[in-house]
DNA sequence: CGATGCGTTGATAACTTTCAAATTTAGTGG
DNA sequence: CCACTAAATTTGAAAGTTATCAACGCATCG
């Protein structure tokens, strides 16, 4: 898998905190320091260039490395018999993802953009987690979190194509917390995979949403929240 | 969309936990064995009778406590705005649950039928996790087994009735592997929140694999697994 | 330009839900 | 043990939602 050439930079400090559940205090007992993990990733990691659409890991290769997105956004995907695409969850700037796996990615993760990546191999992740209780803490947390989020999502997943959609929205409005106007950074195919509909039941939700004065679209990447309430009870 | 069933009113509550044995227990070092987590519950924790439909926890009750199915089965679910009810999990014989939380129980558990459940307070659960390394893995590999499943449970909520009700029941085949006659622990009502599905559709979609010759119905708790391969290509 | 990829819009078909009713199963008291 | 009532499940017909198929608009790029 890792092809390319690994590249250190030390730009390091230009990369923001991590958005790691610093509050969770789980089953590892009281660790005080939550920017613990990503700081040390920093340490033990290569900086890695993915190219728009290229694969970062297959599904059923070994999954001997962990990743956090430096810049750009990611996404993982699983290929149905049929040929469906279910994409699993977005990474974007400051996740930290494929940790939860421990033989084989079940999955496999794309660069939707350009992104920089730091790669971290697992097995240093793990002795890591092994010998300092405050970072093995942090990775159940944010386990955890994957796991909440994920039930989230399954709540989403039952529900009506408006209701998707809306949803979908605030969740990117809450993760990319820039005011009102939001920069997608996926397709309309991969917004329609994630949300399990198709590309032409999203685009029509979107339509009706701004003609309802929920949102505007002045681009098809750009979505600004005119009326939050309204797109929250319309999430139902 | 009211695609679920309305709030039930007619679940009544137990009584709570209120004598947990959470006394310390000396596990230091070299339990290597994967057992561990349970037989150390066994010690730390106290035996809850639920009768059936009754409330083991509720949503945004504090976390206090972490369980595990000693007979019978449990149903966790969220009630939606409108009244829907998501049925995140079924935990059989064995299961453990409860875990993955921290703070406050982000949804209900209740009984499916008469149960008895080992009760353990977080607090010990945690402090043994913080004593016992080789707890702590444990249990951060069922967390990650739990998402594992989820992921699968979200690849599922995708498909189309059909190939989800095929799913439910090689999942099920597999949770209880007694041959190939299963016996629900669930009502229909129960597998259609599940499956995100109405009760109607359960019913038609089982009679319709029924027909095909891929199950065979002897009561409607009882299900027969006829043709495993038709079922498999049947999930898709 | 003319191709190509992405997004939108329209018409129709397929699937699932909703509403309604029949049927079976389970629980209760005589 | 049987009869009766309530609950659960199945079945039917109509309505609603989403997918599918097809065409069009609109950018970018050679």
């Amino acid at each position: 898998m890792l092809t390319q050439t690994a590249v250190r930079t030390d730009t390091m400090r230009a990369i923001p905190p991590s958005r790691v559940a610093a509050q969770a205090c789980g089953v590892f007992g009281g660790a005080t320091e939550a920017q613990s993990l990503s700081q040390t990733m920093l340490l033990m990691g290569a900086m890695m260039s993915y190219p728009r659409n290229t694969e970062i890991f297959g599904e059923d290769e070994p999954a001997d490395y962990v990743y956090r997105v430096i810049s750009g956004s990611v996404r993982t995907y699983k290929i149905m018999s049929d040929g469906r695409r279910q994409i699993d969850a977005f990474y974007l700037l400051g996740d930290i993802f494929g940790m939860q796996f421990d033989d084989e990615y079940p999955l496999s993760a794309e660069a939707m953009n350009d992104a920089k990546v730091l790669v971290v191999k697992r097995s240093s992740f793990n002795a890591l987690a092994g010998r300092d209780m405050s970072i093995a803490q942090e990775i159940f947390a944010l386990t955890s979190r994957e796991l909440r989020r994920m039930q989230k999502r399954m709540l989403l997943l039952i529900k009506s194509a408006q209701e998707r959609v809306a949803s979908f929205l605030l969740e990117m409005a809450e993760r990319v917390p820039s005011s009102n106007a939001i920069e997608l950074p996926m397709s309309r195919q991969d917004i329609a995979d994630y949300l399990g509909l198709t590309i032409e039941t999203v685009s029509r939700t979107l339509t009706a949403l701004e003609t309802a004065a929920a949102i505007e679209l002045p681009t098809s990447r750009r979505v600004v929240l005119r009326n939050r309430s309204a797109l929250t009870r319309l999430s139902a």
